[in-house]
DNA sequence: CGTCGAATTGATGTCATTCAACTACAGTGG
DNA sequence: CCACTGTAGTTGAATGACATCAATTCGACG
């Protein structure tokens, strides 16, 4: 079971099979159906949140009462609200399983556990925290200068596994563009590609 | 000499005063003229850059020739691409002084060696990754969702003392719209607030 | 005083949103 | 098995927000 972090700890620890087999021993690990949630606006996040299998989005709800989404966390990803857990404070963000989903709760604890006893795995971390830095900075530039079609260009050439398990709103959620706006992208990608060839 | 950055120092690592000057004694100190470069695309990042007085940018160059304004830094701010430090790759930043700046370039090591010398120090660097987190998080949300106007009142809310200091079209630039836009933006705002009162 | 960049203003254009209608399809219950 | 319902996606027409282009004003500075 778990085979999924079973392989991620493993390859960011060198740590034996069999001590892995037993430090996940005590993970809590819970299953949600398609449509529950991990964490809403205004809890703490409380754990790192390891999708062993399933697909997860994590969203926040602007003023206008719109959904604005911000990450999707297929197999092998975590979700978490780094701000809300290390300094404990309500999150603004909502994580829902978008499919049924297996995902392992990872305490703040756990990590730092691992981390002491391997810094290889406290290394990774710490490279996992400065990419996290480099993709929000690549967002932020993205959002202020790119149009929908780049944006979306971008979005299918990043996550093109994801393209096939996401619902087309939510990706326009993601880009920051309404549903019928990426429909129109797509129709206009669509012909220009099939004039090209 | 250094008062803001001795004082930086101080209050997060509780190291005495003498220890700090003798610290400070190696710290690499230049001054630019405004619309000099500390960093520039393409170059590595090697420093974390403490503007002890003074003002510094940080922005990109888009595909389209467009300057997006990262980050403003006046005194006591710390202006860094922090994937190219740490991950030794190009930066895509430029860092520019806008006003005449004395500056304290601090390597890793430096840092690395009041963080091991002072744990309180080490803390206080965590923290501001995570605030850095936070604020970038913050920032795409916005991005997401909010019109120019309200782009606008938070900037002017969160860094009331840029507004003096910043011009206008540099300030448009960190919002994403053009300093037209802008300007119609305040028109606007100060009618409204004409006929409330 | 003359020059140059910053800021404002107006006219017009473009991209994306909004609102509404319609199709396609999956799930539900009779 | 078929009508009923709800959600996703598409399409069209009108609107809105911001951009672009061009002209003018304003202010700082040599």
């Amino acid at each position: 079971m778990l085979p999924n972090l079973h392989n991620y700890i493993k390859e960011k620890s060198d740590l034996s099979d069999s001590y892995i087999h037993q430090l996940l021993q005590d993970a809590k690990v819970k299953k949600f159906q398609k449509g529950e949630f991990l964490l809403k606006a205004g809890e703490v996040c409380m754990h790192a949140m390891f999708t062993e299998s399933g697909l997860l989005r994590t969203y926040t709800i602007g003023d206008t009462a719109k959904e604005h989404i911000i990450q999707f966390a297929p197999e092998t990803w975590i979700s978490l609200d780094r701000a809300s857990l290390y300094f404990n404070e309500p999150s603004d963000f909502y994580i829902e399983a978008i499919e049924n989903s297996e995902v392992v709760l990872l305490t703040s604890d756990f990590i730092l556990k691992i981390s002491r006893i391997s810094p290889k795995f406290q290394l990774a971390n710490d490279r996992a925290l400065h990419t996290h830095i480099r993709q929000l900075q690549q967002r932020v530039n993205q959002l202020l200068g790119a149009t929908a079609e780049e944006r979306y260009l971008t979005f299918i050439q990043k996550y093109p596994d994801l393209l096939l398990r996401v619902p087309q709103w939510m990706i326009a959620s993601y880009l920051g563009i309404t549903p019928e706006s990426l429909s129109r992208v797509r129709k206009e990608l669509a012909t220009r590609n099939f004039k090209m060839t």
